[in-house]
DNA sequence: CGCTAACCGAGACGGTACGTCCCGTCTTTAC
DNA sequence: GTAAAGACGGGACGTACCGTCTCGGTTAGCG
């Protein structure tokens, strides 16, 4: 069981160069975005980032796999014990709301969008880490579809519509959503709170 | 009241170089977009392309201002015809779906994405376009509530729900959304066919 | 008869260009011979460099075909005019002593030698330089043994072994030759002054 | 006065490193003479290398002293034994001509020329190993000298004369002199045979 | 219908970033 | 405990575009 451990010195520069990247990119854009000043913020020789990453499209993907560790993680069995569905569907639509707003990934996002489109692994983060936080909020209308709290919606093209109006207005028009519209929106998908 | 006719010369550049824009932002997208190949493309010196645009966001913006004169012209009078409300919906989210995946912008909608985030004139684009089409949206759903073909919903939010799933798909998910696919999505925002 | 005229900015980077790459060879020799180094001494940019010349060996060429267009022209028609055969070897001998040791290409005749090894360009000119000089001498001594002045040597030989001596002190030893050992050096191998 | 033992992996790697580097001096030049490759062909680690030699100057240097070892072997008393003169000096020139295109130091003459003019210890070895043969040359000659065998010519010069006149056919032009051309300059110098 | 002003292509210019290679120093691990 | 592996900062390589510029040559349209 003895696995070879890491130097030291590379597990620095690599969480440096990870960090540097994100910033840059949410600052630059995936255009705009420079090896040359990633290093330079990282604090790092220019061949110590071309060492371990042999060029941009491999940097950001890693860059942003490592941002996957931390978010959304399932708050495990939330569903079953007494939260009622439609708080639970809001819960998660206003934490979207931040974190296209406020949150590490806000800055990316459009950066995303568009690397996604060239880069088979960033399309691969993008379309899980979507994914992955479309699956919360499916579950969240099916358990209350299932119980008869909500109407009976198709879980899958409810959970896309919500989603999908969060986006439209973060990435479509000059205003993103607010926390405070997120009920309105749900009405609207959902039905209206009784 | 003899305004200066434009020198027919810079009439056809003009026009060469904006396809060639266009073309270029398709295939190699907003990174990636090099002024020197849109010359190239558009068979004209580089300098000339200069003359004309002294950066490539202006040059960008202009193609996409040119693209927009044709797209999603109202119909004009079409809703108080007889034309069911639903249909009017179906249709211009169809019509959408295949902007997102055939249409001359389809290719082109990530990089823009990207680039409203960083030029304003992209932006200010994008948001027009975008709201072009989704007034379309508002106002069918809104002659459908009003006519009682529809449920009472808010027909702001329900045309960004619907527009935001279809966008959802497209840029969030491996496979955009088809055209057999929005009938049940309006039935999942708007209420079932009776 | 219209030849198209060089554009003055390429003539004036150009000159600039090829005396930095003299120089720099001169100081740094042929390894250590930096396009960097060459551009900035030149007092022009790095891309300058390379548009007209695309690697090192190019430009190191060039540079020394630059350096042949004056040396050692023919004095014209000194031999049949009174001057003695001997005396037109000296000299010629003397200018070469001074050529290794003063002259433009003195710092840079050991580079010349390594480089005209990895370059057929830069073997071209320095053995045509070589060979030109030779063919002065040659010339001389050939005179001097028709005109039973010298004794009968094979010119060629005769030739090869006096450059070579001039050569063998410069590149072979501590010192190089000096213009009084000259007069020596000829009586060793022509024959002494009688 | 007990002097401690070389551990033999060392004498090992040493020994590996120095034949890798003479390779690689004779394929790359010195110019593009690579630490990186000598420690590669010599299958030693980069560091191991560097443990031994601080730079390249010193490794090519120690590398050239090495090869000293061999060539010229004084052949003792061959002198007074009935050797005549002449003979033994073709056989010393036929001797160079053979080490300046076969010989182990063959392909690496241009590159010492150059080397020395940058390195002293290389300068060192160079004028050393030159001076040795000329030695040799230079007792041959007097020997003749002396013995009337000869015609009265200064020793020195004439074996500068003989040496560089082989030298230059290697490096000055391009095609180096063959040993049956040996017995011509011979005569050229040192006077016909009787 | 000839002249002049504009527009044209070609491409030089100084820059900046790319991704690669090697340098000489250094730390870390493994034998 | 020393040798091999290889990470590190640095710097030059040659390439590709950037946005600015200078240059002659062509072409319009006015006078």
């Amino acid at each position: 069981m003895s696995q070879t451990r890491e130097d030291p010195r590379v597990t620095r520069s690599r969480r440096a160069l990870l960090e540097a990247a994100l910033d840059e990119l949410a600052e630059a854009g995936y255009a705009g975005f420079s090896m040359e000043s990633v290093a330079a913020r990282a604090g790092v020789g220019r061949s110590t980032l071309y060492r371990h990453w042999n060029d941009r499209l491999r940097l950001v993907a890693d860059a942003l796999n490592a941002l996957n560790v931390q978010p959304s993680r399932p708050p495990a069995d939330a569903e079953h014990t007494g939260v009622p569905a439609r708080a639970r569907v809001e819960q998660l639509l206003t934490h979207l709301v931040h974190a296209l707003v406020d949150g590490p990934v806000a800055a990316v996002v459009p950066a995303l969008v568009h690397a996604a489109e060239q880069s088979g692994t960033v399309a691969g983060f993008w379309h899980g880490y979507s994914a992955q936080r479309r699956q919360a909020l499916v579950d969240a209308i099916e358990a209350g579809v299932r119980s008869g709290e909500l109407r009976p919606v198709d879980p899958g093209l409810a959970a896309i519509s919500l989603s999908g109006a969060v986006f439209y207005r973060r990435l479509m028009t000059p205003e993103p959503m607010t926390a405070d519209e997120v009920p309105g929106l749900v009405d609207s998908v959902l039905g209206a709170d009784p």
